[in-house]
DNA sequence: CGCGTCATTGAAATACTTCAACGACCGTGG
DNA sequence: CCACGGTCGTTGAAGTATTTCAATGACGCG
């Protein structure tokens, strides 16, 4: 146990995850029964349809949550990154798939566990109620660019977010009009950026070749891609974005 | 506070919403400091941005949830109908307006009644979390048919959606495969259709023209609608609303 | 009756997809 | 070491769905 605390104590998720709302005794009695898991890129961590036996907490990497479509077509319906909870607690099978889209790292908690910790203790119940809050204030924000963006403002919204999230992660501050020339490292494959925005594969690679040609950015290696002009990436989407991605800041 | 009771015990609201998760003092707790208020199609309930003083449940009519783009252009992020629950307790600011769609009846709570009430009760922060949990998933479904379905498979997946809603509010029932010949009252204009599907008011109504000619429906006066082949706007959607809506009614 | 809102319909424009080919990268096996 | 196949990304050309612009019709209300 005291190693169980140990680790905690030195968690990436502690200070946003689940594990932020436990007081001492509860964090070491979790962090009894909770184990590290690792899943390759592609590997799913849960299935639609499924009852998952065990949550997790990211603690690092980026899962996709996608649904499939009759046909085959997927959609992404939402990412998790460091500190973002996988599962619902109480609300029975999975809605959505879970899958690494690149290698993920989780401490990962059995479901009775999680269970018996939120039906005693007030602080869980009202982080998770919080956390789904969170997630259904960005579907909704998704559902606004999926409905009323056309792929260039879908593009650059993307990669302002991800702009946003590296930002956060390195600062703790998300403000967005940094100073230019970012190189980022997109977390997604085209595939997956065109499931993610509603788009096919073709037209997110045709958009981000327009916005090199106009030199807003240079695409690197792999799956670098540098910003050289956030501002015109701000332009195209509005101010929608920004007022949404500073609000969402002070959530997190 | 009698007359509370008595008004509660009778609340269309009760088998549902929130207060289904209190007991006989919380009810009548709840129920003193309560009041019903009326809302005119098209008046705003609360405003995007805006902290609203109180909360609300929907007795009768239909409110839109609704975010705007700089442009001016309009997404609707979801619809609340009797039963559903109006705001977020303790989580700041309303990040969608709520608009009333139709005449629209709220039992309206002071905000530190409900937030009181839920600091207390365990019971009614479990309502909370799976309430937003339950939103989460619908707005999850919502994504999907946003950035994968065509504009005639939002239209039948529409008219599946109140068809269901329509079935449940009856029966308390929500399977779907109906007898033919359903008439229904649309809860919404052409314009807000195409605000919830992310379409132009044109094309939603070409497709229901289309839907007239191919003899699977007929328009009525005012927004009636007879449906008369429910199995070919299945087709259309594929089984994935289907199961999607099905499992909606569980959570129900 | 006339005005305003809402819905329908047509024609042209456009954004996105589909189909198809090609190039870059990477690991594997000869 | 190089050739080979596979995945992934890019690009072109044609096709299609949806939007845009514009006009007209239906309905309700003063």
């Amino acid at each position: 146990m005291r190693k169980a605390r140990l680790v905690c104590a030195e968690c990436p998720a502690l200070a946003k995850g689940l594990c932020s709302s436990l007081n001492a005794d509860e964090l070491a009695r979790l962090g009894a029964v909770s184990w590290h898991r690792r899943f390759q890129s592609g590997k799913a961590i849960h299935e639609e349809g499924e009852i998952p036996p065990a949550f997790g907490a990211v603690l690092s990497g980026v899962v996709k949550l996608m649904k499939s479509m009759p046909d085959g077509t997927q959609q992404i319906v939402g990412l998790a990154g460091a500190g973002d909870f996988l599962g619902r607690p109480f609300t029975g099978e999975a809605r959505a798939a879970a899958v690494a889209a690149s290698e993920v790292e989780v401490c990962w908690f059995p479901r009775a566990a999680i269970e018996a910790l939120a039906t005693e203790s007030g602080a869980v119940k009202t982080w998770l109620y919080e956390y789904v809050a969170g997630e259904l204030e960005k579907a909704q924000e998704w559902i606004v660019l999926l409905g009323r963006m056309t792929a260039e403002q879908k593009v650059a919204a993307f990669l302002l977010s991800v702009l946003r999230n590296k930002r956060f992660e390195k600062d703790g501050d998300s403000e967005l009009p940094a100073e230019d020339d970012v190189t980022l490292d997109l977390p997604l494959s085209r595939t997956e950026m065109a499931d993610y925005l509603g788009l096919t594969i073709e037209t997110v690679s045709r958009h981000i070749a327009r916005l090199r040609e106009r030199g807003i950015l240079t695409v690197g290696s792999g799956r670098t891609v540098t910003v050289h002009d956030t501002g015109a990436l701000l332009d195209m989407v509005g101010s929608a974005l920004t007022t949404l991605r500073a609000k969402e800041a002070l959530r997190a």
